[in-house]
DNA sequence: AAACGACTCAACCGCCGTTAT
DNA sequence: AATAACGGCGGTTGAGTCGTT
């Protein structure tokens, strides 16, 4: 048997405490760290600081005690786009995220994305999501997010199995995939978010209704996140009136400004009108997308 | 006012790679 | 080389808070 390594102390060692963190406890950690450095997380244990394991110590230092955390404020839109710009490319590596996020934790990012998620499945069940008056974002300027890094840089960390979103995703089914990875744990969507854009259903207007697009939670790209014909639904298209963050070009094609645009920011009374038809995927003119791995084989 | 549901966040657990012995 | 400790990470959970009904 190996003998413990060096710096470990014999003797009792006082049982591990868990559970939230006293103000006494954060100060004999801080002052650890400010004599020791962020390290040597089990030593405060062995030398009889505290009765927390090292890696309890380590997790309360990374997430709450270090000096330059930003605490009690949402993500901002920039901070928003860059956890799903790089969800997309790295998978659910939220540290490796977090590395882009000054002043954000891996849990952070962690907590954000399945909060995202879970409000994304409900709304996706429910006819009638309600918005609540969210915490005020830090807003992180674009001075301040680290740059993200290039297609080039990410191919050999996207083909990981974790992240589907760089595949081709040209069905409604591959794109709502797309849209929803890391959620493992939760059950497929029965159908992606659809918008319609055209007349309302009921109204007298003979204008054949031109697309169908689903809210464009992309992220990466802003694209919409997949399409459907309306021809072809067997069910009338919901509208969404055209509003501040949607809205008709010249060719009667959907524009989108989502710039800027939070999940939070969608208005309640756009969201009301989603419905969830069964609707077979179709093609349609997606924007091009960036090569995949394989294609760049 | 109370009950309920949604949401946030802190903290634990288990796994795995690294390092020291 | 084998082993154990350590540190890092992702997944998960539970308590507290807040808004809605």
């Amino acid at each position: 048997m190996m003998k413990p390594r060096g710096g470990r102390g014999g003797g009792e060692q006082p049982a591990v405490r868990k559970g939230p963190w006293a103000a006494e406890e954060d100060e004999v950690l801080l002052r650890h760290v400010q004599e020791h450095g962020p390290r040597e997380w089990s030593s405060i244990r062995s030398k009889g600081l505290l009765p927390r394991t090292g890696k309890s110590c380590r997790l309360r230092w990374v997430n709450k005690l270090r000096p330059d955390l930003k605490t009690g404020c949402k993500f901002s839109a920039e901070e928003e786009r860059v956890v799903l710009d790089l969800q997309a490319q790295f998978g659910n590596k939220w540290a490796r995220i977090a590395t882009y996020l000054p002043g954000r934790t891996d849990n952070d990012v962690k907590n954000f994305w399945s909060t995202r998620q879970k409000r994304l499945a409900r709304l996706l069940r429910s006819p009638l999501p309600r918005r609540r008056p969210g915490k005020q974002s830090c807003g992180v300027s674009s001075s301040h997010a680290h740059e993200l890094p290039t297609q080039k840089e990410t191919t050999t960390t996207q083909n990981n199995g974790e992240s589907s979103s760089r595949q081709d995703p040209r069905t409604v089914n591959q794109r709502a995939d797309a849209a929803f990875p890391g959620a493992h744990g939760l059950p497929p969507p029965p159908i992606p978010l659809l918008m319609h854009v055209g007349p309302e259903r009921g109204s007298s207007s003979a204008t054949p209704p031109p697309t169908a697009l689903l809210l464009p939670f992309g992220g990466d790209t802003g694209h919409p996140v997949a399409a459907v014909d309306p021809a072809a639904s067997p069910e009338p298209l919901t509208v969404v009136p055209p509003g501040p963050f949607f809205g008709l070009d010249d060719d009667d094609h959907v524009h989108q400004d989502m710039s800027g645009v939070r999940f939070d920011d969608l208005p309640a009374e756009m969201l009301d009108f989603f419905e969830l038809p069964h609707l077979p995927a179709s093609p349609f003119p997606f924007p091009p997308l960036p090569p995949s791995p394989s294609d760049l084989l």
